[in-house]
DNA sequence: AAAAGCGATGTTACCGGTAACATCGAGACA
DNA sequence: TGTCTCGATGTTACCGGTAACATCGCTTTT
């Protein structure tokens, strides 16, 4: 054990202490710390004195004095879904170049819990705050429009935006991936997705299908099951009951790759062929469907991009915001591309 | 748009607003919100006022001011990586209970990084500090011990602790996959990672391998192939590549269940049988393990427990510290289950 | 040579909370 | 009735930085 664990109490150096060890003022290491006009010399005595005493400066401090954090709140539904995960690093890699560091908050896909850590992390004076989606409690538009913080909503493109955006059309995505199996073909097209009415991208999925269902004149086949994040078992599940109440389904859309990727391990157990004797096609584009065996059709959508794009649109709406000018409000759509493969 | 948006820039509202509202000083505001003794009255007072000023305390202030803030970091090798996801969502279940949020750091597997990120961190006086691993550079151990800040290692168990830990031996496990193994009747045993000495586990898992090898008195077949974090192309590519210089390979131990999975795979498309012609083996109990076929032999390790773990003891940790108490040395070891599935 | 300009540095006040101590009024008690 | 006690509330100073302005010495301008 070395010198400083030894129970002593010692408080870390502060700025005083720097000034006075480099025999100048607090604000000359202010300065010097902020890169501005100071001599060499004085410069160097400075930075020694920092180095001696191994100072590190004080957010608080400094945020309190200039009013301007280095943070970056990031919401999430789960961290659990690598889709999410992506985006959280996109985000990271595009603000973490500019000083700033990530709040991270997890909402559970609960409205009131991403209500609840948005006041909490507010209280950090955050200079930009990732959401995902585009329902949001009134409360959470309320809190955001008041902290006058640079806002931007991904994985949507949302009808009433709070202020900025980075996403694209889940509805959408889901139609295109309908009439892609149609087009292939099939007719008798079944969709499995979750259970639970909280995962808006889930059920905006669903719309999309109900609505491409509909433009074709076709009966739909829906089976709800499990809670968000859905993972490869609820796939598996999911898929059994719907070929049980519909047994002469064609071919199934999932909401995501991984339950696609339980509903074919399901398919082959029960002895099944895919796409043979039914086509399964995903959602997400995840590593997983681009190496299995048959190769999962899905829409490819790219969250680390999103999360990147949210940042590099956050960056730059805290810089317009300090500078005084007005912000943008962009609506970024992101490409989504049907990735048709060997499981339909 | 609302009133508010309309270009005109209010201060957001100040405790000493919302004392004036109430009619009372901003020490009694204080003391509401801290939950102290106060008249039922005057809280009621306050509480309106606070409503209806929409206050939200600043948090820079309170922590300049007491000391204490709100924050524990997590640093992760890769957020792309499932496990560490799982363990940061894990940490945040511990710490968010306590009215605690998660700094969140991506080192990229870089000591370096770490080290900067420490630096950069520490300046928000975190309550607590999560580790990836073991190994840090001498500043990182330096800085963390400067700041007298409960820190907690993860995901291996340390040789030279900082302070405490929660994890498993990498070596051990993988040598115990090697046995379980070689029990099954397995000889000709090959290995396959990463090429990159920055992922420390990875490294170890291999030193296990390479260990269980000596002790069997047999030869090593070691592939190492891609940068981590370590994927199912990676895993593809090497088995690959091992089986052309190996070809008598009975047995494959791979550094992560998704390189094992993208073994399978290629194995699958050069028309060799898994187990039957070789048996594959991954390690971290991933999804897709459980569900693909042939189910995958892997290691089990709770990457969500032991994150969840890890806040446990911050938290504790950090509470020992408010009062002045000497902080706990644990060293929470972490079970590993080798699970035989049928790919071996 | 006096005034003006300018770079380098110091002084003062303040950011928005909270700890510690001061104060005040009402009921308890002698 | 006067003093003591105690709960409720106010006052003051301070946490550790930075903005804004003041100052100082030296060079440039006329």
């Amino acid at each position: 054990m070395s010198y400083e664990d030894s129970g002593k109490t010692t408080t870390p150096p502060r700025m005083a202490d720097v000034a006075k060890l480099a025999g100048v003022s607090k604000m000359t290491v202010s300065r010097v710390l902020a890169g501005r006009d100071v001599s060499q010399r004085t410069q160097k005595l400075v930075h020694e004195a920092i180095e001696t005493l191994g100072y590190l400066p004080d957010a608080s401090a400094g945020t309190l004095a200039t009013g301007r954090s280095e943070f970056i709140v990031a919401l999430v539904p789960s961290l659990a879904s690598s889709n999410f995960a992506d985006t959280v690093r996109g985000l990271n890699d595009a603000v973490s170049g500019h000083g700033l560091c990530l709040l991270l908050g997890d909402t559970d896909y609960h409205l009131e819990q991403e209500a609840l850590l948005v006041r909490t992390l507010l209280r950090h004076r955050p200079v930009g705050v990732m959401l995902t989606g585009s329902a949001h409690l009134d409360e959470t538009r309320r809190l955001l429009r008041q902290a006058q913080v640079p806002v931007v909503e991904t994985w949507d493109i949302p009808d009433d935006p709070i202020e900025q955006s980075v996403g694209f059309s889940n509805v959408a995505a889901a139609a295109a991936l309908y009439e892609h199996l149609h087009q292939q073909g099939y007719r008798r097209i079944g969709y499995i997705g979750g259970a639970s009415v909280l995962d808006h991208r889930g059920q905006q999925r669903q719309q999309g299908y109900l609505q491409a269902v509909a433009a074709a004149g076709a009966q739909p086949r829906v089976m709800e099951y499990g809670e968000s994040p859905i993972t490869m078992s609820h796939g598996g599940e999911s898929v059994k009951r719907l070929l049980e109440k519909w047994p002469d389904t064609e071919a199934v859309m999932c909401v995501s790759d991984l339950s696609a990727f339980g509903a074919i391990m399901e398919c082959h157990r029960q002895g099944r062929r895919v796409p043979g004797d039914v086509a399964i096609a995903g959602f997400g584009d995840f590593e997983v469907s681009r190496y299995c065996t048959p190769t999962i059709t899905t829409v490819s959508v790219d969250p680390y991009r999103i999360g990147r794009r949210a940042g590099e649109l956050l960056v730059a709406s805290a810089a317009a915001q300090r500078l005084g000018l007005p912000r943008a409000q962009t609506c970024d759509v992101v490409e989504f591309q049907i990735m048709a493969r060997e499981s339909t």
